[in-house]
DNA sequence: ATTCTTGCTTTACATTCGTTCAGCAAGAAA
DNA sequence: TTTCTTGCTGAACGAATGTAAAGCAAGAAT
């Protein structure tokens, strides 16, 4: 019996979990193409044959990469609907949850732009996006409604949600590329602008 | 002396612009996981030692792919500038333009994110992508700049055209991923819906 | 102390990766 | 026809890829 055990065991779900973190690390760092069993095993000071133990091969892991950066998206955006104060202030707390780390991050692009990437070609990512991102709209759409309810307002909550969500989207793209071009304060402003030409002028 | 000659000779950059084709077809397709030596040399009907014979590289190649896609992109702008009628007339051209292929195209988006993915930490890719945003930007806030001096209208017309790429580029992923939450044409009735917010109607 | 479960390691395998380089050969030039 | 330039091929290389399978060993159960 060696003095130092060769390696700590684990309870299968709680290794899924760190196994899922160095992957995510990996990914993040290096893109899709250092989301590689090496890589990843030697991330989470593994050996090589876990993540085979643990994940039907690495598409797996992927998928369960892809669940675990929406469902922690999803919660910072749940967290955002419990702040006080009027309809106004909680429509801005959402969309100041996007500008914050660790949505609004340069860390994760290259994850989100490798996992787009897979989205569109693979089908159970696919709906787990369809999922994560109907969620997300409905939120922001509920909040929308609130204000517009709030002032007597007419509109479409769910096509101004989605074009709203997807300025975010690209702002914090050009953002993470050159931020010369455009700046976290800014960015923020940029959405105000479209909210308030909408809405009317929202006190912060 | 063989009835077939076993390859055709082309100039320099006739073949390194095919070379180029190839690999941007390999990118759409797969991603940057396809991008290898083996993909494009098949895809471009070549041997695998052409590539480094022409290219310092795969990463040499993949700055010339980068370059090639912003310069088509920048041409089919250029296009859109040389629209007649008056300057509200020009600014949907523009706005269009990136509506309709081969820039509003489900075929590319693995090419785009792969390339992002690179400009993040490709030092060269990102002065490729500064400079060929930086154009696209101000060609758009000149378009801007003249239907609000047209109306006799001030406002920051960088910061708009800054907002309207942003929310073209996240229109454009969004559908890419999932067409049941933006379609082409709400997409354009967005834009559009943005642009009169701040300019006052459009007649299309 | 012993057994037992199962989390984990390790080795082996066939592919595929990017790069190098010696030399073939296409086709213009002489 | 012969020479010459150089575009191009194809084999070889070491390293890295994902997966499978056999068996070790940690630590709870007995």
């Amino acid at each position: 019996m060696p003095a130092t055990p060769r390696f700590t065991r684990q309870t299968a779900s709680a290794r899924r979990g760190s196994l899922i973190d160095a992957a995510l690390r990996c990914l993040a760092r290096g893109g899709i193409t250092s989301f590689t069993i090496d890589n990843i095993s030697k991330e989470a000071q593994v050996s090589r044959g876990l993540i085979n133990h643990h994940f039907d091969g690495i598409e797996d892991l992927m998928l369960a990469v892809y669940v675990s950066m929406t469902s922690s998206m999803e919660e910072s955006g749940r967290a955002a609907f419990l702040v006080d104060g009027g309809p106004e202030q909680r429509l801005l707390a959402v969309v100041d949850t996007m500008f914050a780390p660790p949505m609004f991050s340069r860390a994760s692009l290259r994850a989100w732009l490798a996992l787009w990437g897979e989205v569109a070609v693979n089908p159970k990512l696919r709906a787990a996006h369809r999922s994560s991102y109907g969620h997300y709209r409905l939120a922001m759409a509920a909040a929308l409604a609130d204000v517009a309810a709030a002032r007597k307002l007419k509109l479409d909550t769910d096509m101004l949600a989605t074009t709203i969500i997807a300025l975010i989207d690209g702002l914090w793209i050009e953002w993470c590329l050159d931020s010369s071009a455009v700046s976290r304060q800014t960015a923020r402003d940029m959405v105000q602008h479209v909210l308030e030409a909408r809405l009317g002028p929202i006190q912060r």
